[in-house]
RNA sequence: GCGGAUGUGGCGUAAUUGGUAGCCGCACCAGACUUAGGAUCUGGCGCCGUGAGGCGUGGGGGUUCGAGUCCCUCCAUCCGCACCA
């Protein structure tokens, strides 16, 4: 064999190595294992572009070298191959996704094969196989066994949790449950339902069946999880999300978040993607501060109970009974001048005001109301202090002008303390007594109580902020409330209610993008309630705004407009006031730009610094009761339910409404079949349509699969032990290889794959199944390959263009062009022989010349008129200006363009393109070599190029260039089957890794890759001779031979060690290069370089050591060993600088002492004319490296 | 806005971690061999300058005998997060 032949040479060793089982990975304990994996591919339809392998080459290469290295490697391959496109494909067509996916699959292992990775095949999973998904379900029952112990720090078996409800209840439980998880002695778990201790215990299962606000997707028919958002939209497919409270399956990840966060400080990750799960979780340290509403809503002044003492009279009053009325609503020294009126009222009732009374006192409408009470300096007739609602009757006095003046302010205030006021006449009570209580009691049942609503300090209701900077606390001048948040409706005063419910609606109704896209608008409402700062006993008004969120910490925030951006605009925006509490922000016009300083206007906090004032503050709060320290998460619980078909069934089923698992020995549960893949008529999820799909024949399953990432979850630890039957993984196989070494794959997964592996590797962790902390010790991501997409220039014919072209044959023969007349612009008119020339695209000439002739005729009688098409002037001018001369010279003329005529395609070089009015068209790359186009290739690529004609530079069509994602539609997409066709697949493998650090992001340009090719052609004609004939030397090496070998073996074992993947390759081309120029082909120095050369090319190596009589593959080859003897110099080649700047090199032996060193230096010719007869002040020798004069 | 990363010839990149900036490859230029070249080989190739030399690692400043590398500052690009309390 004479030429490097790749073809044959790969697909040989390929066949060679499938046969032999070469990549066979046995479980051989007495090497060191190595764990090297790839992140899990999703099998699309579309199949492999060249950026996908760049990952997988990367890491096959540490396979061989580690195996080299005398490692045992595990290096698996398999898909995760349930998931929405081949579902989304079923929908359409009606074939069953699996075969799509089997489809999808093939593809795949084919194009993998042929880039000649050493992927233990036997090992294969994927995730949509029931052998497979039958475990994904076992960890699922696993997870639904398990709580969380926040006592021990793990999880356990939920049997621990019930043995604790039967000996002491929950009250001394510690774990991670449901915000709403009542509490419960042992005693009333004993007398607990099934149904009941079934509710419960979900409030503790890792997985678990909630009502939840969950990212409902319509477009997909299903829920997302938080990861599967991206700015309000589903990441795959970009459709609308909206807010929806569903039932789902639930994953209690929040239970972990300390664990997931403290330990990625044990993993050798990047920091970046470190730092997106840091931000994923959410931790933020600080306080939880509770507001006692205010009995009343305080004017200013008045006399009313001040906030002080009202705390105190309540707490007075809760020590008593729990739900005492405050029924006192005036102060005492108002009663002592009221209250002769009052006992005068009730004395003397009208008939009126004694009828409606005999009606609802003692309870008669189911609530309590009190006649003639005394509301600050008002007695109202009737009151009903539970649901605050007066009832007032009104004699004929009230029919006078100026009572009903006085009425109106008196509703009005007590509108303002929050009272709902219905009046009734005399003789509405008196004839129609049934209208009016029907009334009352309407009012009532639409009323919440003060025992629902807690309004103020009359029941012991509070409002709990969350805040990170409780040091500012004195600052605080409102708190605001989500609108969401479950107290709005009850703290609202009813005369603010129509607007807030006005608010809540359009805030509720509001998706997550709208709300987002309007971040720096401010917008709010008052609630018409007041809370108390338990620091300054200062009532602060309650408002809701959009801008505090539901669903982090508590829905609610104190405003502290002084030190907050947000609450700053918002008090700004509402004239709320600003009280600065940080020394120096005093007179700022913006006082939050100084969040952190010594603290003013605080009290006892006075004077301390920001974090000392924090902990003092945190310090006070808890000792009276109002608050504590808290850390909060924004980690979210993972929604695990998908009304999709194409996943994995829960394994479980409900009987009278409790869900049970199904008995571990019916697993796996296999996919039902069903006729279509959309959900049934009902809106059950697909599965619903299974006809006959019943537990044990009675009991209904859960009609929701499992997410796309349920598989990819645990999978790493499957292909330890792929086959097993009887366990996910047999312990001895876990022991052994523990867990991942290398994972590679990109950082598009920080947030989704990469935490719920997390999640459930600990989980498995917790409860004993499996031995390692974390599933994925070290990582690289490897940056996206984009696509380097090439553009044709269209030319266009647009009108101006014509009209110029045209203007240059009429102008001459004495046209003016661009004539106005009234409102029109006349292309061109000839004054003197009255002849106009309008230029119009063909086929608007052709629909509407009659209405352009009216036109005409308007402005420019007698004048004629003729017309030319754009697409004349561009491919028949002469035509066009024959008939005008025609026309000038009154002979008879054509007024339309006789003919249709037929534009050019025509498109324009890169360089020569701001010539012309052009358009930027992509064109597919395969049709381009360094930005040079394939004319006769660009031409047979659509029938409608078949015509196309070009305008050269320098006889050849160059492209433009630009990077983008590849895609389909940009037409960038490089195949790697193209560039092994090619080049060869171990071409393509050194220049995917030539091409720059892994981690990098870079476009894929073809354009280097001849360089990796020579480099391979040259690395053959080093084994053979000017013939082609094989001929490798046994002669014994030079000294200058062995150090190119031990050269290139330090660098390139160093490089790949660390992960270097690109420098490598130049090391070896600069060996290769280095031999060449010395002629060698001596064995001695070429085997090995072979060895070490393997990992990148497997092919040529394997090819190159068998023609060295190996009968053995080269992946059993010894990695060799470089020997610093043959890299050892006697001299080095100094370089000379003087005063830091280069000037010269000298030779010198490196045993030479620095002074004489510094005597050779000295007195070279080159250093002397520098020194321009100064003498050196200072001569820095570093060995080896440089020498520095110094003048 | 916050956090992270990056910035070096026409292009992809390299620089033993403070010691000769531009290795290796592409492209380009010149030449050789050839009927031919999308084969192979040789030489050149940061910028300015005929030259000596000067200038050069996003800009400015600093530390140092010496800075692509360390410090400060500004700018640009990319990525992530974002009313997160």
């Amino acid at each position: 064999m004479a030429e490097y032949h790749f073809r044959e040479i790969e697909a040989k060793w390929q066949k060679y190595w499938a046969e032999n089982n070469i990549y066979q990975t046995k479980e051989n304990t007495s090497k060191p294992k190595y764990y090297v994996l790839d992140m899990f591919p999703y099998p699309s339809g579309a199949g492999l572009h060249v950026g996908h392998p760049l990952g997988y080459i990367a890491s096959d290469v540490i396979a061989r070298y580690k195996r080299a290295k005398g490692f045992n490697v595990l290096h698996p391959m398999g898909f995760d191959s349930f998931g929405l496109p081949a579902e989304q494909y079923a929908i359409q067509t009606g074939q069953h996704p699996a075969i799509t996916t089997a489809e999808n699959i093939k593809r795949y292992k084919e194009q993998l094969k042929n880039i000649g990775f050493s992927y233990d095949w036997s090992r294969e999973v994927q995730t949509s196989d029931p052998a497979y998904y039958k475990w994904t379900q076992w960890i699922f029952m696993r997870l639904f066994e398990a709580w969380y112990n926040q006592k021990a720090n793990k999880a356990e078996h939920i049997h621990t949790l019930i043995a604790e409800f039967e000996k002491n209840g929950n009250l001394q439980v510690e774990a991670a449950c449901d915000e709403d998880t009542p509490t419960f002695t042992a005693e009333e778990w004993k007398n607990f339902s099934e149904k009941q201790r079934s509710d419960i215990l979900l409030k503790y299962r890792l997985t678990y069946l909630a009502n939840a606000y969950v990212n409902w997707c319509p477009a997909l028919g299903t829920v997302l999880a938080n990861d599967e958002v991206k700015d309000g939209v589903s990441e795959r497919g970009g459709y609308p999300v909206e807010r929806k409270l569903m039932r789902q399956w639930m994953m209690r990840i929040t239970a972990y978040a300390e664990r997931l966060l403290q330990d990625l400080e044990t993993l050798d990750w990047s920091e970046s993607i470190k730092e997106v799960q840091r931000n994923w979780i959410g931790k933020s340290m600080g306080a939880e501060v509770c507001f006692y509403l205010t009995p009343n809503p305080l004017s200013k002044g008045e006399g009313a109970i001040t906030a002080s003492q009202s705390i105190e009279k309540e707490n007075i009053e809760n020590k008593n009974t729990k739900h005492s009325f405050h029924w006192q609503t005036t102060s005492p020294e108002k009663w002592e001048k009221l209250k002769e009126f009052a006992r005068n009222n009730r004395k003397n009732p009208t008939n009126a005001e004694n009828i409606l009374w005999q009606a609802i006192r003692n309870r008669n409408l189911d609530v309590k109301f009190r006649r003639q009470h005394a509301i600050e300096n008002f007695i109202v007739d009737f009151v009903c202090l539970e649901k605050k609602l007066i009832i007032e009757v009104d004699g004929a006095v009230h029919f006078e002008k100026e009572q009903q003046e006085f009425d109106k302010i008196r509703t009005e205030y007590l509108n303002y303390l929050g009272y709902q006021v219905i009046r009734f006449t005399n003789s509405e009570v008196e004839n129609d007594l049934e209208k009016v209580l029907e009334k009352i009691k309407r009012v009532i049942q639409n009323t919440p109580s003060l025992l629902e609503r807690g309004l103020g300090g009359e029941v012991n209701k509070t409002i709990t902020v969350f805040t990170t900077r409780i040091d500012t606390i004195f600052g605080v001048t409102f708190l605001v409330l989500a609108p969401e948040h479950e107290l709005v409706s009850e703290i609202t005063t009813p005369d603010r209610k129509p607007e807030v419910e006005a608010y809540v609606e359009k805030a509720i109704n509001r998706s997550e993008r709208e709300r987002m896209s309007e971040v720096k608008s401010v917008s709010g409402v008052f609630t018409g309630a007041y809370a108390i700062n338990p620091f300054t006993k200062e009532p602060i008004p309650i408002w809701i705004s959009d801008y505090v969120l539901a669903g982090y910490g508590t829905g609610a925030v104190m405003g502290v407009p002084s030190s907050d951006d947000r609450d700053f605009r918002f008090a700004k925006f509402f004239g709320l006031p600003i009280v600065p509490v940080i020394e120096g922000t005093e007179h700022l016009e913006n006082p939050t730009e100084k969040k952190y300083g010594k603290m003013i206007n605080s009290g006892f906090l006075n004077g301390l610094d920001t974090q000392e004032a924090i902990e003092k503050a945190i310090q006070y709060a808890e000792e009276n009761g109002f608050g504590k320290r808290k850390i909060n998460y924004k980690l979210r619980d993972a929604v695990f339910s998908r009304q999709r078909y194409w996943g994995e069934p829960v394994p479980v089923y409900f009987k009278e409404g409790v869900p049970y698992l199904i008995d571990e020995n019916d697993l796996p549960l296999v996919l039902p079949k069903i006729d279509k893949y959309l959900p049934t008529e009902t809106g059950e999820p697909p599965l619903g349509r299974a006809e006959n799909w019943k537990y044990k024949g009675i009991y209904d399953y859960e009609l929701n699969t499992m997410p796309g990432w349920a598989g990819s979850s645990w999978y790493w630890l499957r292909y330890m032990d792929p086959h097993n039957g009887k366990e996910f993984v047999s312990k001895e196989k876990e022991q052994y290889w523990k867990n991942v070494d290398l994972y590679i794959g990109g950082a598009e997964h920080g947030t989704g794959h990469l935490l719920y592996s997390r999640f459930w590797n600990k989980v498995l962790y917790d409860l004993g199944y499996i031995s390692s902390p974390e599933p994925f010790q070290k990582m690289i991501n490897q940056g996206m390959i984009q696509g380097r997409s090439n553009f044709v220039y269209k030319v266009l014919y647009k009108e101006a263009q014509a009209h110029k072209r045209l203007a240059e044959y009429l102008l001459p023969l004495g046209f003016e062009a661009n004539v106005l007349p009234g409102d029109m612009q006349l292309d061109f008119v000839h004054k003197e022989k009255k002849v106009a020339v309008e230029i119009r695209s063909q086929s608007i000439i052709k629909e509407n010349w009659q209405n352009y002739l009216s036109k005409y005729a308007e402005f420019m009688p007698d004048c004629q008129v003729m017309f030319v098409s754009v697409e004349e002037i561009f491919t028949n001018v002469e035509e066009a200006v024959l008939r005008v001369r025609k026309a000038l010279s009154g002979e008879e003329f054509v007024q339309f363009p006789e003919n249709d005529y037929e534009l050019p395609n025509l498109f324009v070089s890169y360089n020569l393109r701001d010539s012309y009015e052009t358009v930027a068209l992509h064109v597919d790359v395969n049709l381009v070599e360094n930005d040079v186009l394939d004319i006769d290739a660009f031409r047979k690529w659509r029938p409608d190029l078949a015509n196309a004609e070009f305008i050269l530079e320098e006889g050849k069509y160059i492209c433009g260039a630009e990077v983008e994602k590849m895609s389909k539609s940009k037409y960038n997409v490089v195949n790697p089957d193209n560039v092994v066709e090619r080049y060869g697949a171990d071409t393509l493998r050194l220049y995917e890794m030539f091409l720059g650090p892994l981690e990098q992001f870079k476009p894929w340009n073809t354009n280097g890759i001849e360089g990796t090719h020579k480099f391979l052609r040259k690395l053959w004609r080093l084994f053979h001779d000017e013939k082609g004939n094989f001929n490798v030397s046994e002669q014994e090496p030079t000294q200058a031979e062995l150090k190119i070998l031990h050269h290139t073996i330090k660098r390139v074992t160093e490089d790949i060690e660390r992960f270097s993947f690109n420098t490598p390759v130049s090391t070896f081309m600069i060996c290769v290069n280095e031999l060449t120029d010395l002629k060698c082909n001596k064995k001695s120095i070429l085997e090995p370089l072979l060895v070490l050369l393997a990992p990148y090319a497997p092919h040529i190596t394997e090819e190159l050591w068998h023609l060295l009589g190996h009968t053995e593959s080269i992946n059993f080859a010894t990695y060799p060993d470089y020997d610093e003897k043959h890299l050892q110099e006697s001299t080095f080649n100094y370089p000379i600088s003087v005063n830091g700047k280069l000037r010269t090199n000298i030779e010198i032996a490196l045993d030479l002492p620095q002074a004489d060193i510094e005597k050779i230096v000295l007195s070279n010719e080159i250093v002397q004319k520098w020194l321009e007869g100064k003498s050196a002040k200072k001569v820095i020798i570093v060995p080896k490296k440089i020498v520095n004069v110094v003048v």
